[in-house]
DNA sequence: TTCCTTTTCGCATAAATATGCAACTCACTG
DNA sequence: CAGTGAGTTGCATATTTATGCGAAAAGGAA
């Protein structure tokens, strides 16, 4: 039975986009139930085939995202290259990067022009990043810290 | 240290981008090397808050990839949300759909208006797929079976 | 058919990942 | 300050996933 493999590639996708599927040995017992009986080795085979990857609300497919990099915004992009650490002083905010990564990132960040943000200085590896109060920086360290994620 | 975090998830980000890290365990080396010592534990946490998901490329981000199905092609679509199996007979090819599937799967495929194609029939959970001769028919079943990964 | 090659799959187990729990650190509060 | 609560981490271990290998099945060729 040649469409066997395909057969039960298929149940998988569409039991894996229907509902939430945390485990091969889950899977498994699904698809039990729909008369399918199959290790958890061959699950391992067919998910990986399938291009589907275990997230923490399960199985999700992952067909296209090579370089999400090239898509994001700016400044998202430059934080996640450049931002290696962050802390608060008062009203400032001190950003440190790998040598060089400096300009790039208070470039992204004055790019956004912040009402927060009073102004950037960069150096090689730091970026001072000056706001009008406290309350005005423990924004902006909100907004980067989000973009981490 | 409350930036302690941020900036280890910052490197992960960076390292995970830039090269192949298949393991936590890889992952927790190459952070050492950066003089970050944490446990396999803190990197399963770290990397389920980045959404990063391993692939058999290694660990990917997962941001933007919450229904791929809304951005595929309508054959491709329809192939993964219905055709459950396909087995081939001499020149025709048959399609076995859920209950209902048949007419949805055979207008999609109807719709690639693929030259291979002399024509389909659907009744309720079966598509009858006819083509001029067995290569053809080998040609499309070749097509729909690497659709449906 | 019969023989050969390729693919699929289970078994057993290695490898990798997730998590309950307790210790520790901060930031605050009374 | 002591006390409280939230957040972070390591440890130990449970849970989950991956894989080497051999058996069985499928697909072709002659």
């Amino acid at each position: 039975m040649r469409t066997q493999k395909t057969y039960r590639q298929g149940q998988i996708l569409k039991l894996v986009t229907n509902e939430r599927v945390t485990s091969q040995d889950e899977l498994r017992r699904r698809l039990r139930q729909l008369n399918l009986r199959v290790t958890q080795a061959t699950l391992s085979r067919d998910l990986r085939e399938l291009k589907l990857v275990k997230t923490a609300e399960g199985y999700k497919p992952l067909s296209a995202v090579p370089e999400e990099t090239t898509s994001l915004p700016p400044l998202a992009r430059a934080v996640r290259e450049f931002l290696l650490d962050l802390r608060p002083a008062q009203n400032l905010l001190v950003l440190k990067t790998p040598p060089g990564g400096a300009q790039p990132l208070a470039a992204a960040i004055d790019g956004e022009r912040w009402k927060e943000v009073a102004g950037t200085i960069a150096g090689d590896d730091t970026v001072l990043v000056i706001a009008p109060h406290r309350r005005a920086r423990a924004e902006i360290q909100r907004r980067l810290e989000d973009l981490i994620r």
